[in-house]
DNA sequence: TAGTGGTCTAGACCACTAT
DNA sequence: TAGTGGTCTAGACCACTAA
């Protein structure tokens, strides 16, 4: 009937019938042997479209018992984690970090809980300060286990964010991430300029490589701080 | 060679070199049609892996230019945002709600600018605390333009809560989200029964139906409220 | 058991872009 | 302009699962 072309316009066409409330959240939409008939086209293409606009939880799918509008729609977002230096330098800014301490030492029962640690285990434990034009903006709270490290720590960590370092150094195999809020102890705002308790937003990273853990990181932004997407 | 089956043991092929570090971040992997010929498979296939993998970040992928491993992995998460009741009740916890007020008014600046609207427009404004256990878990606050709505505001506001009302009754074609963190004014305090000043977790929605905003919702939650994934 | 989605194939043409 | 990824096709078989 219509003469969507590509996968996209079908993905396009199906979404405006959901919009246009011709598909009712909860419903059965025709197969992909029917779409493909009415659209003209092959039904892996038809398959193509669905298959995207189920893994944005548009549309939800399973075998025999066919595809169906989304009761709770837009479910899932994704998101862009930022690389620091990147995003400074993406607003134009000069980026900079300061080491702020750096220890091989027992980690605390949050961290080796997280991490998954055998009791005992020592990591190195690294307080990064990064800053856009030389203000701080972000605070690093990192521990790592050296032990899956090529080379060690590298010699010069003034040159070379541990950061960005350890993405390029180190392979992982899995890892997870967290969102939180949080008010800035008096160190954290001391250091980064800002009032005792006011509301940090935190992003907490772990990874591994296999059942090796690799790292734990917090950081910690400051007031103001957005992290966005569009669905 | 070896011999994968599927395009996800293609995929679980090529992250496994990346991680041994046959494949270095930034260098250029075999085309879609060398792999196919080294995994014994159609090119189709190769390229759903490669496909897959671009989509996660681990690669970056240019016509002519070829297949790269990412020099910054891990750029993309994709978050399930939660429904309200449903995320409560799968803890195992009863879901309740209670309306704390509800007026047509015009919105503040922020509002207005987030939703593009048209100086002097006046939306709904409905204020909801949601509730786990009868206690407060979540405090909802909403603006909602009226004119989209079918029927107007459902009569009884307190058998279905706004948000699910809203999912399965209004279309919507486009939106974005945000994260960030605030501290709790008194009155958040005092509804959600925290400390002046503890820092919320804040989730802002918009969402638009075409051109016309629909609705800006900010969802405050209390300390200790974490939105997680694993990558 | 039958219906539906999931995937694969072999080949083809197109779109983009480094050179 | 030539190389590479992006997509489409027509058909096939398989995997899951509702009835």
């Amino acid at each position: 009937m219509s003469a969507p072309q590509g996968w996209e316009a079908i993905r396009a066409e199906v979404l405006d019938r959901i919009h246009r409330r011709d598909w009712l959240p909860g419903a059965i939409i025709p197969t992909e042997e029917k779409l493909a008939a009415e659209f003209g086209c092959a039904r892996a293409t038809v398959n193509r479209a669905l298959r995207e606009l189920a893994t944005a939880g548009v549309l939800e799918r399973r075998r025999k018992a066919g595809t169906r509008v989304a009761t709770h729609p837009v479910r899932k977002a994704t998101l862009d984690i930022p690389v620091i230096r990147l995003e400074i330098e993406g607003r134009g800014q000069r980026y900079g970090f300061r080491v702020i301490d750096r220890a091989e030492s027992e980690p605390p029962m949050t961290i080796a809980a997280r991490l998954r640690l055998a009791p005992g285990q020592r990591l190195w434990h690294v307080r990064t300060l990064h800053l856009a034009d030389g203000r701080p903006c972000l605070f690093e709270d990192r521990w790592l286990n050296a032990a899956v490290l090529p080379e060690g720590l590298p010699a010069d960590p003034d040159t070379t964010s541990l950061n960005e370092w350890l993405v390029k150094t180190v392979a992982y195999t899995a890892g997870d991430i967290a969102f939180s809020a949080a008010n800035a102890t008096a160190e954290e705002a001391a250091l980064l300029g800002i009032e005792p308790g006011a509301a940090l937003f935190i992003i907490e990273r772990s990874t591994w490589l296999g059942a090796v853990p690799i790292t734990a990181v917090r950081l910690a932004h400051p007031p103001g701080y957005r992290l966005s997407t569009e669905m």
